[in-house]
DNA sequence: CTGAAAGCGCTTACAG
DNA sequence: CTGAAAGCGCTTACAG
């Protein structure tokens, strides 16, 4: 079992009486080789135990079956979930993760740069952005950028996958209306964030086109603490909502801790809190998180296409839109309140 | 600032008037080159935008500037954080994570062979296990592994970085028995983690030593629907414990979710529940968990610390045990109670 | 179907 | 301090 050291083509190669040539070809599909020589090499390979070296493949073919994921927050339970997903849906297509972890304020282009140096058959950004700049640069090297959860202002550029943040919001708004909501509020994680604005558009287009007053509106910066803090400062104001439509789950957990341990408040009864996602956390009874669900393994399964795709040296850059599904829980309510409006008393 | 086609150290080279030996030199830390010379020759590539090929670099030097990270299920918030904080830091210390998922019925050799096609520098296991032909292999290839909070039956050939499981878990039966408990139960993972065997160990020793009688026993394979099973038999029990300690976080969440929800039980009052890792959800108000806190920085910071020091052709594997403490949140009461004991009426 | 040769883009002794 | 040459371990036209 011990090998005293790596094993290489050329042991193989002499060992079976093959040329090395002969022994990347039983390694290679589709090779031109006759598969009683393959048969023989294999069997000599596992043998010896050997493999072929990925990194001296990589710089011979160009390609490195290696494709690039920028991360950035992995606190969002989405975005752990995904990469996990993504990461596995990778593995059996026989293509590894290599991990690009944003720094502090955002992918630092320099740090950034360093995609170009390995030779990346593609490179995948969860909810992250990507500097005009480094689309252009990858695109020169031909490596394919795909967008996960998100789009980019360069839709001719690079690819992208996401859920149906303007149906599931203009879903959302018409369940809290239903149910007799007065006080709706939108709260926001960043204007940079398409999954953010456009949920935002979704939500207030709802009202907008019924002549209903517009929403409040609060940012959480998509982070617990932040949405901590916007959640304090709506439920002390004068007149509080009576519904928050959070941009994302992340956010709606915090909202409702805040709520319950803060401010006594009974949601579902009280107040009605509502995210998007539908993470695994928003079916825990503790939460019982009235959500919109993003099917991750079908927008992991587009986002491996596309990869493959594109790899194939397929057309322009695709875009894909993941229709979800409203999935009600108990943090809304869903009828108007039998007598009085809420906060009345 | 675009370039239309990738640049090469030869075009450097050609235009600064040097050799591509010494644009390598320009590029390599330490290397014998007039700091004149160096200037210039970044200058230059600079402004064609040139960086050294990592594939490249890779296969001359034998160094490949990526670690692997064998990781397991990411559901358990405990690794999503340190997988995290990981990637940052080693990003930071100039390193790249290439991710090595393990397939559903643990890493399956074949799959995880795949570690040895890529030239490591390091290779960490993130609560997972390693064959011993595996670690064989490894270290004939000469790639440290590090074990990232499990141990391994082979000290001799792995390192590690743990928490405290025997302490921490001796510190949570001290906090039970102070309490007044009488039936305490401990939730195993899976009896090939040392994680749970060394947390059963010193929560039984505890009892064991003052000849009170062993605590009672259930398994909740690490999961959060195993935990849940595990808590559905405990309690429909004709004695059920009267406190339960989880051999990590995820579980124990599980666990209070259903004592409550299904059972209609006080957690913190009717029953005790207490988590080993103190993982953020721990210190949510909806669960307000008591657990025995790994600190995550200190183990990835010793982690990267011994993946250096390896890289560096250090000595034999080292074995590092964090220190942690025990964090008393709601979910356990810190007195006996008042009068009789409790689920005797 | 097969092998000899060239080459992928670097780094590293070896001379100077 | 510097450059020419060899080599890392593969793959890929090119002949045969």
């Amino acid at each position: 079992m011990d090998e005293s050291s790596v094993v290489r083509a050329r042991d193989v190669a002499r060992k079976a009486g093959v040329s090395t040539s002969a022994v990347s070809r039983a390694f290679t599909a589709g090779a031109s080789i006759a598969p009683e020589t393959r048969r023989r090499i294999i069997e000599v390979a596992e043998e010896i135990g050997y493999k072929p070296d990925l990194i001296a493949r990589s710089l011979t073919s160009g390609r490195s079956n290696i494709v690039g994921i920028g991360v950035g927050n992995l606190d969002n339970p989405f975005f752990a979930d995904s990469l996990n997903r993504l990461s596995s849906a990778f593995a059996t297509a026989g293509l590894r993760v290599l991990l690009f972890p944003a720094t502090a304020q955002g992918a630092s282009e320099a740090q950034v740069h360093e995609v170009l140096q390995y030779r990346l058959d593609a490179l995948i950004l969860l909810s992250t952005n990507l500097s005009s700049s480094l689309a252009n640069q990858c695109r020169n090297a031909q490596i394919p950028v795909i967008m996960y959860n998100r789009t980019t202002a360069d839709p001719g550029r690079v690819s992208s996958v996401t859920g149906n943040n303007h149906g599931g919001a203009r879903a959302i708004a018409a369940h809290l209306v239903a149910a007799g909501h007065r006080r709706p509020c939108f709260m926001a994680g960043h204007d940079d964030a398409s999954t953010s604005t456009m949920r935002e558009e979704g939500f207030g287009g709802y009202f907008r086109d019924r002549g209903l007053p517009p929403p409040m509106r609060e940012t959480g910066h998509f982070t617990r603490e932040g949405a901590a803090a916007a959640t304090r400062r709506l439920l002390t104001l004068p007149e509080p909502p009576d519904a928050i439509f959070c941009a994302n789950d992340h956010m709606a957990l915090a909202t409702i801790d805040v709520a319950r341990a803060e401010f006594g408040l009974d949601v579902g009864r009280d107040i009605s809190v509502v995210g998007f996602d539908d993470v695994p956390m928003a079916s825990w009874p503790s939460f019982a998180l009235t959500s919109y669900a993003q099917p991750v393994d079908e927008m992991v399964a587009e986002t491996l296409a596309i990869a493959l795709a594109l790899g194939e040296g397929a057309t322009g850059p695709v875009h894909k839109v993941i229709e979800g599904r409203l999935v009600l829980r108990g943090s809304t309510r869903r009828l108007p309140p039998a007598s009085k409006p809420p906060h009345e008393g």
